[in-house]
RNA sequence: GGGCGGGUAGCUCAGUUGGGAGAGCACCGGCCUUACAAGCCGGGGGUCACAGGUUCGAGCCCUGUUCCGCCUACCA
């Protein structure tokens, strides 16, 4: 006899059964197998994360469908891995050199990277097995890491072959720059956010006269790499200066005034400085007029000898505040406006970043955006929720050059190597030992390494062997399903859908499935700065791994971001005991069973089990439209439903009296309980893999593990309407008896008698059919059904469809009550009839509405104006009563 | 400046073709009914942000307003 304990404890056994399925390897894809293939690549965390629940939500998801998949007999590879993340993992190593009393530059180079990898070795790991701890069926021999060999290879190659192609390409540009990570970044990694900022108005003199214009800007320091001040050609107000020289204050450089369509006439004074060096727009103008540029900064962010001697070597903001000071005694500055202003920051440490000029890589945009926005046009890519592909349009229809090269150690190095002797740029697979072009053997390699980025975009095809043509490649590739954030979606999923049309010639997935992001309770991003942090262990700790997940599942309606309550979380886990409640009623009553889960087709099964029969499979059928669509909530709430609202209210309730003596309709209802468990065990596995199984592994089965056994089909055979309509007369039955005991504070010990009043063949059959069920979950003593029943003086009473509900209640009466009960139904009643009239009288209702709606409506009329006549009736006895 | 998402019960959220609004938690009343008190039974609670419009009929479709959040953008 198979006992369990009176509450789930997950603990111990999600050890165990994660420790079993990996030993079993059933997360393991074989592209040697027949089946069809179904395929997810983990979007790569960063090996220096640790699971928050961002992670959590994100790979629940994954995992459900990978599940599921796997369940229905495809070929699963969930690809794991890790990104080495650039700037971030450099940070974290650099901060502990920090502690060490050292810095990177001190080592130099090589022993950093190798103190890298060394971190790596130690802590990379963690994640993986957070994930493993999650339940998350990757394939875990897959195991991939962006700076692997293999990647590493194909990142040589996608880079070498760009450049061949004129598709990568190096130059002076501006670009943002991190003065404290001290490397560029491109547009994306800059997080714009609205400060308030002053906006400073200074006095340029003219060389020739001791006229001046004035100018507006936010960021006075760069005046000091001014080389011309524009106007507007159509500007009316600076026709007189045409020509003009300025003298640049501080500096005294004598600056052209130049004419620029550029200029926006109604800012500031219509004239604007120009700092090529410092400025986009202004590196643009500078183009376009040969202006000479002026690098003011160093690249920590300190001021250079440019900024003349005064300035040299203070940061841009102190510098800055100086400058003000000193032009405010000189008087150049005019007046400090105030302006709110957005301000670019680094996205990995928050400084403000810089525009700057320097040389870097780029990778030209537009030719690879074309033909990703005709994937998704022409539907080779779905995005869902489908509100995302406008963004998608968007950002890919304004898309610019991607800045590549970082200033950083710790990534992939540039295949690209400077001839010193003649200056050739040599970009090659294979590390070259002389010059292309003057045979020069003093070579030396570019010391960018490339944006994370970069070899993310290659994931769904690097981790599967490429640039070789593996058996991987050509049995997963392309991917199934990209199961992701929005927040990545132009970092990541842009430009993995770019380079895997470019490389693959193909598409890297079929659909897109961009999940909401995870908030607090105040609809905040999660952060450890704010303390709002919901940790994802701590929960599965606490709750339960099953809980957690199935939580997430609940949450993942099609939205832009959930707000996490914990106390849904507990709610799960009570789910959870439930469930391992009524598997432990279901095997308590299997002592002398000796039969399977499989259904008894051929057994004599009573109403209560093809209804629950019925039921399973409309929910069968829900979960699996639900999965088809990433609708998990749906899938989550219809199981959910179906266990505790189904299976655990009513059918368990209704299988106890046939139970209770042995004989077929013992076995037939322990065949009916076992199956129906079986199956909602299944249907619940890819949301809560651990309890399933524990509970499944007890079930008379001979699987090895539910996780490979076959996920419920829906059988329309097994639906029952009739059977259905049946079942709900007699839960009808039940709850309106229950609710007077209720209402009328009757002991719920009570047994009472009820008679059923109704015209009704049909309801009468059933009702008499199905007694059993109403006496023994209404606690009915006696039950008369029939069409001449009279009604008692001394009695509750309440009008159901097509019957009348009566209670005898002589002796126990409660008059005040009944009539208070009696009144509240009558009210809603009125209230409603009141409703229909309105709408059927309408005659543009009548007119229009199509007929069984009206049909519908006059039905409901109909019954409701018989049920307050007799309810009338009921309530003047009452009242006589209480008189 | 442009775009997107959201405003539904006290709280957190569902609501897939338009036919009188649902769940969980919280609340109220009653129960240790031998699977489960992390439970069972019953109950109360909503002008679906606001204003128009389309329609016989709108939480859902259209227009406008407003609040919150996000993305994007070269007005110094």
């Amino acid at each position: 006899m198979i006992q369990l304990d009176k509450q789930y404890e997950p603990g111990e056994v999600e050890k165990r059964w994660g420790r079993f399925w990996e030993e079993k390897k059933f997360f393991h894809a074989d592209e040697t197998r027949k089946s069809p293939a179904f395929s997810i690549v983990i979007p790569p965390p960063n090996i220096t994360g640790r699971l928050h629940i961002g992670h959590a939500f994100n790979n629940t998801l994954q995992d459900i469908l990978a599940r599921w998949k796997r369940m229905q007999g495809f070929n699963v590879l969930w690809q794991p891995g890790t990104d080495h993340a650039g700037i971030a993992t450099q940070n974290v190593v650099e901060r502990q050199l920090d502690k060490e009393g050292t810095t990177r530059q001190k080592l130099g180079r090589e022993p950093f990277v190798e103190r890298v990898w060394e971190w790596k070795e130690e802590f990379g790991g963690t994640i993986n097995k957070q994930l493993q701890t999650l339940g998350c069926s990757l394939d875990w021999e897959r195991d991939r890491f962006t700076m692997d060999e293999g990647l590493s290879k194909a990142v040589r190659e996608v880079f070498v072959t760009l450049y061949e192609e004129g598709l990568i390409y190096k130059g002076d540009y501006i670009i943002n720059w991190c003065p404290r990570c001290r490397t560029a970044l491109s547009d994306l990694e800059v997080e714009h956010q609205e400060e308030q900022g002053h906006l400073y108005h200074l006095k340029y003199p003219f060389k020739e006269s001791k006229d001046f214009l004035i100018i507006a800007t936010t960021r006075p320091e760069t005046m000091l790499g001014d080389t011309a001040v524009a106007v507007n050609p159509k500007d009316e107000r600076y026709h007189q200066f045409k020509g003009a020289t300025l003298v640049l204050p501080v500096l005294n450089r004598e600056i052209p005034l130049i004419e620029d369509s550029y200029v926006d006439t109604t800012f500031g004074t219509g004239a604007l400085k120009v700092t090529p060096a410092h400025d986009p727009n202004d590196f643009e103008l500078g183009k376009r007029h040969q202006l000479e540029t002026i690098n003011i900064m160093h690249p920590d962010g300190a001021m250079n000898s440019l900024a003349s001697p005064a300035y040299e070597g203070l940061d841009r903001f102190e510098c800055r505040k100086k400058l003000v000071g000193d032009l405010k005694d000189s008087g150049v500055l005019v007046k400090i406006e105030d302006l709110s202003h957005s301000v670019g920051h680094c996205y990995r440490c928050r400084t403000v970043v810089e525009p700057y000029l320097s040389k870097q890589w780029f990778v030209k945009a537009k030719p690879l955006a074309e033909p990703a926005m005709q994937a998704v046009r022409d539907g080779s890519i779905k995005i869902v929720p489908k509100f995302w592909e406008n963004t998608y349009f968007e950002w890919m229809e304004n898309i610019r050059d991607w800045c590549i090269s970082r200033q950083i150690w710790w990534g992939h190095q540039i295949p690209a190597w400077n001839c010193q002797a003649c200056g050739e740029i040599i970009v090659v697979r294979e590390t070259p030992d002389s010059c292309s072009a003057c045979s020069s053997k003093n070579l030396i390699q570019e010391t960018d390494v490339l944006d994370t980025w970069f070899s993310s975009a290659l994931w769904p095809f690097s981790t599967l062997g490429w640039p070789e043509k593996t058996e991987s490649l050509q049995c997963f590739y392309p991917t199934s399903v990209l199961c992701t954030g929005f927040d990545i979606l132009f970092f990541w999923v842009a430009r993995m859908i770019m380079m895997g049309i470019k490389f693959m010639g193909e598409v890297p997935f079929r659909d897109v499935y961009i999940h909401a992001l995870i908030r607090d309770s105040e609809g905040q991003k999660m952060s450890k700065t704010k303390g709002n942090v919901i940790d994802p262990l701590e929960v599965m700790e606490q709750y339960g791994t099953d809980a957690l997940r199935f939580t997430l599942a609940a949450f993942a309606a099609q939205g832009r971001d959930i707000k996490l309550a914990e106390d849904r979380i507990e709610g799960y886990r009570n789910f959870c005991n439930k469930l391992w409640n009524a598997s432990r009623f279901v095997l308590m009553n299997l002592d002398d069973y000796k039969g399977s889960c499989i259904l008894d087709e051929k057994a004599n099964l009573s109403t209560a089990d093809r209804w629950i029969l019925s039921r399973l499979n409309r929910a069968t059928k829900e979960v699996n439209e639900s999965l088809e669509a990433f609708r998990f909530n749906d899938v989550a709430l219809t199981i959910y439903k179906f266990i505790w609202n189904e299976y655990c209210d009513w059918y368990i309730e209704l299988a106890k009296s046939k139970l209770s003596n042995p004989g077929p309709e013992r076995v037939a209802v322990q065949n009916v309980l076992i199956h129906v468990l079986d199956s909602a065990l299944k249907l619940l596995h890819p949301l809560m893999p651990f309890i399933t199984e524990e509970i499944w592994q007890k079930l008379p089965q001979n699987g090895e593990s539910i996780m490979v056994s076959a996920f419920p089909e829906f059988r329309e055979s097994h639906l029952n309407e009739f059977v259905e309509k049946e079942m709900e007369l007699v839960m009808e039955v039940i709850t309106g008896v229950r609710n007077i005991r209720g209402e009328m504070n009757l002991n719920p010990g009570l047994k009472l008698n009820v008679l059923v009043k109704t015209q009704n063949d049909e309801i009468q059959k059933t009702l008499q059919g199905q007694s059993l069920y109403i006496k023994e979950l209404a606690r009915v003593e006696q039950l008369e059904v029939g069409p001449d029943i009279e009604k008692p003086n001394v009695s509750a009473s309440s009008v159901l469809g097509g019957m009348d509900l009566i209670i005898p209640l002589e002796g126990i009466m409660d008059f005040q009550e009944e009539r208070n009960r009696v009144e509240k139904e009558l009210k809603k009643i009125e209230k409603d009839l009141i409703f229909l009239d309105k709408k059927l009288s309408n005659p543009n209702f009548v007119k229009k509405a199509p007929a069984e709606v009206i049909e519908k409506d006059e039905q409901r009329k109909a019954s409701l104006s018989e049920k307050q006549v007799k309810l009338q009736i009921h309530l003047k006895t009452i009242e006589q009563a209480l008189c």
